[in-house]
DNA sequence: GTCAACATTCCTGTATGCAAGAAAGGCAGA
DNA sequence: TCTGCCTTTCTTGCATACAGGAATGTTGAC
């Protein structure tokens, strides 16, 4: 399995909080442009202002707060524009992340793909949304994890992380699971063939946000919106 | 030009001492896992340990340097195999960005594309090779901006920023900085022709380090380290 | 002479105090 | 009644104080 790579050890309390913040913004407790009070959260964390503010410097690098001078710091969702760039760059990164794993993939890591397959077949057969959400998470990991970069790794798992409730999002697109599903099956034959083009285009395609993608995106957008 | 994409509006002073520390720590000021004083650099740039904490945290979060809790951060600087890592990445980037840019890109951009070119020529002739340093960052920065995708402009500007030095290290090999001017003409040619796929593959293998770059980059390595 | 335990010192992480700037509200004038 | 200015209050940003843990040096025993 990868090395770690965490050259981020941080502060212990700074760290939790800053995780706890990212969650709860991610899922949509504060609303959009609202002011998070360093006040009010130190409080609420049971702390003072200092790591709340060190938990802030994380946030806003990346990305999910906005950081202006004087004023305080507000949660920032991208708009329709930002997130499909986003989009574009993530299916960038599968694709490089599917090129390399497809030349250095362990066959111990092909039987997990395969599992976490399974898995999503099974949740599929049952409609279980979020079954199938976590076991295409791991699929998408353990491909990071076998491109066998430290550093891609870390970085596409930060963008991963970002586009989280997106990516659940499209899940609800009706028959997106399925073809999800049989997209996956294809990518792990690719990386068992160590097609190393052909899993990046897999994955490129599988990621990418076009078609119908496109539109469901943007309706689920004004939909969460309200 | 490009919509300035900051959603990093930073605290003033933090901002710039993380600038300051960004720089002296790419130019080389500090020794490979030398720990930096809090105390020290707060008295040098004549502020409390605070602002100064909170740089770390930014320089933390951009691999530079390394936070160990009750311990103090230390500079760190990446490997043969994470550099490796970090242009292979780069070189996907700077393909996206190219892939995009050569459908989007103005005809004042690739006016000031060439321009950047002519200014290489002259460089490489008179064997200047800071002014074509200048002039190939310059020739990289539009591409990004040309890609009309804020969000990959600011992640490839961050990976660009980090890279810098080493950049610099290829350019001392012998004859790359004639081959790199070859490479920007094909690359200019295929912006001006919209071949995506063509400029996308140039400038992947522009930027990627395979065989002589390799070796090159692995031979500086070592002579910096003494 | 070497090693181990202890004490001291230093440094980080957190809390809190303080000053300056921004926003909000009130008051006066048109 | 609306608008513009002033004052008040709130909040951020920075400085500093304080506590706990890590590292280092010293002393004593073997």
């Amino acid at each position: 399995m990868g090395r770690p790579y965490r050259h981020v050890m941080k502060s212990q309390r700074a760290n939790t909080i800053a995780e706890a913040l990212e969650d709860m913004i991610l899922s949509g407790d504060f609303a959009e442009g609202e002011r998070l009070d360093e006040i009010r959260l130190a409080e609420r964390f049971s702390v003072s202002r200092t790591p709340v503010r060190e938990a802030f410097q994380r946030l806003a690098q990346s990305g999910l707060i906005e950081q202006i001078p004087r004023r305080g710091v507000f949660v920032r969702r991208p708009g329709p524009v930002e997130l499909v760039e986003m989009f574009e760059v993530m299916a960038e990164f599968e694709a490089l992340a599917g090129r390399l794993a497809a030349l250095r993939i362990s066959d111990a890591a092909l039987a997990v793909l395969e599992a976490a397959n399974d898995n999503c077949r099974a949740a599929l057969s049952e409609g279980n949304a979020d079954l199938y959400y976590v076991e295409n998470e791991r699929f998408h990991h353990v491909i990071y994890e076998q491109s066998g970069s430290a550093f891609l790794q870390q970085e596409v798992g930060r963008l991963h992380r970002r586009l989280k409730p997106y990516r659940r999002m499209q899940l609800r697109l009706r028959g997106r699971m399925s073809q999800s599903m049989a997209e996956h099956e294809d990518i792990v034959a690719a990386l068992t063939a160590g097609d190393a083009g052909r899993a990046a285009d897999l994955l490129r395609g599988h990621v990418a946000i076009q078609g119908e993608k496109f539109h469901h995106l943007m309706a689920s957008l004004r939909a969460a919106a309200e």
